[in-house]
DNA sequence: ACTCTATTTAACTTATAAGTTAATTAACTC
DNA sequence: GAGTTAATTAACTTATAAGTTAAATAGAGT
């Protein structure tokens, strides 16, 4: 699948890149940079395709500077996931329970009404 | 990887899983209401598996009433996920750009400043 | 028990993701 | 131009995802 969406959370469904994400959050970093604490775990290889993950979908832009490639986080598509969020929003608030437990009581109450009590 | 927001987010990288969240956002339905409109691209055992998919995730809840299997929405996973985001805010919002713009504008000055203008 | 509807499981195929090592490109330094 | 550092590409392996068809299970209704 490849709209705009489903390459944001598939790109954010894996805990390396979501690393990723948060070092550059915190400033711009070339890819050594933030292959520096996955060095143990995987080759550089390994980072420089999960950068390319990122890159596909947006989230981060590659820059060039001689021979380092400074990364920078890009917000856009994290606003248009959260924005696709908003809109369940009210089933993990928790007034939503309340609404919800609220209206079964009106509804049970009304149909004892309805039964002339 | 099996995080939870790993899982999460994998399970909202695809257009079907979410259509079907977005029509269980409207109210519980069992299984054959949620594959109806996927029917004509694809086998109800496709539909399961997405499904599954979903309910591994906790992004639905999935009950038993005689042979029908109602589904609701579970909110929780989407809440977590959207916490997650919360703290890349910052880069999208335009307040962002404006205070990333102003402190330019600053350290601009500054050198100025630091020449003995 | 037979049958109809609803849903799942099994077994399989194909595509994509995630990782590797080895080789290559790019830009710098001496 | 030889060497060094930074990063990528190529070629490959392995695991998982996404889909299929065919068979099985679950629960009614007759």
């Amino acid at each position: 699948m490849h709209d705009t969406l489903s390459q944001t959370f598939a790109a954010l469904a894996d805990p390396t890149r979501r690393a990723m994400l948060s070092r550059l959050s915190k400033g711009e970093a070339n890819v050594s940079d933030l292959a520096k604490p996955f060095l143990k775990e995987m080759s550089l290889p390994g980072v420089t395709k999960h950068l390319k993950v990122l890159e596909k979908a947006g989230l981060i832009v590659k820059t060039r500077e001689a021979q380092w490639r400074p990364c920078k986080l890009n917000g856009l598509p994290l606003k248009h996931a959260s924005h696709w969020m908003d809109q369940y929003r009210q089933f993990w608030e928790e007034s939503f329970d309340r609404l919800d437990e609220y209206l079964k009581t009106v509804t049970a109450k009304s149909k004892v009404k309805g039964k002339k009590r």
